[in-house]
RNA sequence: GGCCCCUUCGUCUAGCGGUUAGGACGCGGCCCUUUCACGGCUGAAACACGGGUUCGAGUCCCGUAGGGGUCACCA
């Protein structure tokens, strides 16, 4: 079996390219790169583009460019699935000679007749095997045909899944597909199968909208190791899919679940969508916050879980935030710019950094709270802002900013020492002073400690805006 | 509808026959505090239901209910 430690770990991840990296397929991706890394093997990158009609290239390069976001390398250059298929043909003529395939002259419009049948019928809807022991001679010269598999009509073909366990399935609940079209083409099954093979991957790990795949993929599998041997079966884990907080298959309804829209939209750390995904459906006793490194040393199919789970955006938030405190402050200086108005001091958004990052949870929030450092005057106000500056408040303003202008050392810890004498001296409490001098100085009711915007501000232009609000 | 899978706090999860059922997010309270955060402490909050097996079941088995997936010349 492919599961023995004696054999190399060979993981995939296969996208098909219709649109862009969403949060399941990045899990999937991410699950089969740790199990790669984890066990010193290989990941590699497959591209499903068969669906010539609704793969393209912006689709490619949005996943690639997802996976390259989220730190996932590969160890040898993307496979393309379409440019494969006359490998696929290859294999398929192998079966349709070995007589493991055959030629199935069936029409479309024959097989949704035999379908509306069933339906009807309410039986189940599965190909009836109608051309599986015909004659190809019987049908028209010429007439077009698919190659379909000949699966076994009987017995039970058990899987044991990594993560689902054994599951079984009845033969005779299969039916016999087409693995190569009309026109010649290879379809998903074949294609799938053939590339897994050659590409020497031992370990499928996907979604758990694959696990009835499993069931039909295996007799092609069982059908090549018979005519030549080296087909083993993979290993196969199939994780359960992500909901949306509603319970429901996660879709576009459930608004940004690409992952790029997080990165984009509400300014999410790579290093927070990678611990996210990670911990949801996989668990390790109470480990929360896990680095990368740990999650290579760590992860292994036996934590993951056999439940679908929910996204939770709060979650994230949570942990971006986390992130971002991490995370250093040129870098995130970096991240934030593009993200406030034009003209923004790089050099002064850095220096603010440590005192911005740890009140946001995302980089936005960060952008929000730089605002004032970049306001002019006169400031805007917000309600609340404008709501705490009455007449007594501004005469203390005053007060305020004769004492600091006589400060000679415009210091976080000076500014202090002498707002906190001049509140003592008037038999105030700090809040009496401080909330004023928010309101004055940032515009708003929230902020970062006042003497911290004291300093980001500079004394000229702290005491102006002061000024502007005193009477 | 057939087949397959799933079911521990609202959410993510720990648990692998004997636990006061643990942690995290979120929510409430308290502390810290000039605001908001961060941090610390703390509270409320779960084994879907019904049968078995067992001295003993969240843990094993069988049903029921609910949820999900899948049934193309798509992938």
């Amino acid at each position: 079996m492919a599961s023995e430690s004696t054999t190399p770990v060979v993981t995939r991840f296969a996208p098909s390219p219709t649109g862009f990296l969403h949060i399941g397929g990045a899990r999937t991706a991410l699950f089969n790169w740790l199990y790669a890394r984890h066990h010193g093997g290989k990941a590699l990158l497959r591209i499903e583009d068969t669906d010539t009609k609704r793969s393209t290239q912006e689709a490619i390069d949005k996943i690639l460019e997802g996976l390259a976001w989220l730190g996932l390398d590969y160890d040898e250059e993307p496979v393309f699935q379409s440019q494969r298929a006359e490998r696929h043909a290859e294999v398929a003529h192998q079966l349709l000679e070995a007589g493991h395939a055959y030629k199935c002259f069936a029409t479309p419009e024959e097989l949704e007749a035999m379908r509306a049948e069933q339906r009807a019928q309410k039986q189940p809807m599965r190909y009836d095997g109608r051309w599986r022991d015909r004659d190809p001679s019987e049908a028209p010269a010429g007439a077009p045909y698919t190659v379909r598999l000949k699966t076994p009509l009987t017995g039970v073909l058990t899987i044991e899944d990594e993560v689902q366990g054994t599951v079984s399935v009845k033969n005779e609940e299969l039916d016999d597909y087409i693995i190569l079209r009309a026109d010649g083409t290879p379809t998903y099954m074949l294609a799938v199968v053939v590339d897994d093979h050659d590409m020497g991957v031992t370990h499928v790990i996907r979604g758990d909208d694959h696990l009835n795949n499993a069931f039909r993929q295996l007799p092609i599998y069982r059908a090549m190791q018979q005519i030549e041997g080296g087909w083993d079966d993979p290993a196969y884990a199939h994780i359960p899919l992500i909901h949306g907080a509603d319970g429901a298959k996660m879709s576009k309804r459930h608004g940004a679940v690409g992952v790029a829209s997080y990165r984009d939209e509400l300014g999410i750390l790579p290093d927070a969508m990678f611990n996210y995904l990670l911990r949801l459906g996989w668990g390790y006793g109470d480990r929360e916050e896990i680095s990368r490194e740990e999650a290579v040393e760590l992860f292994d199919l036996s934590g993951v879980g056999k439940s679908p789970s929910r996204f939770d955006l709060k979650k994230l938030q949570n942990l971006n935030g986390h992130y971002i405190r991490e995370t250093d402050d040129r870098v995130l200086t970096d991240l934030v710019l593009p993200r406030l108005p034009e003209g923004a001091d790089r050099a002064l958004l850095e220096e603010a950094m440590p005192v911005l990052k740890v009140r946001a949870r995302n980089l936005d929030e960060i952008a929000e709270g730089a605002g004032f450092l970049f306001a002019t005057r006169p400031l805007d106000m917000t309600e609340k802002a404008a709501g705490l500056l009455d007449d007594e408040a501004r005469a203390r303003l005053a007060l305020v900013s004769r004492a600091l202008a006589q400060e000679n050392h415009w210091t976080s810890e000076a500014l202090e020492a002498t707002t906190k004498a001049l509140a003592e001296d008037l038999g105030l409490g700090l809040g009496k002073l401080a909330q004023p001098m928010r309101a004055a100085l940032t515009g708003t009711t929230t902020s970062p400690g006042i003497f911290d915007v004291l300093v980001l501000l500079g004394r000229d232009e702290a005491l102006a805006r002061l000024d502007a609000q005193a009477a």
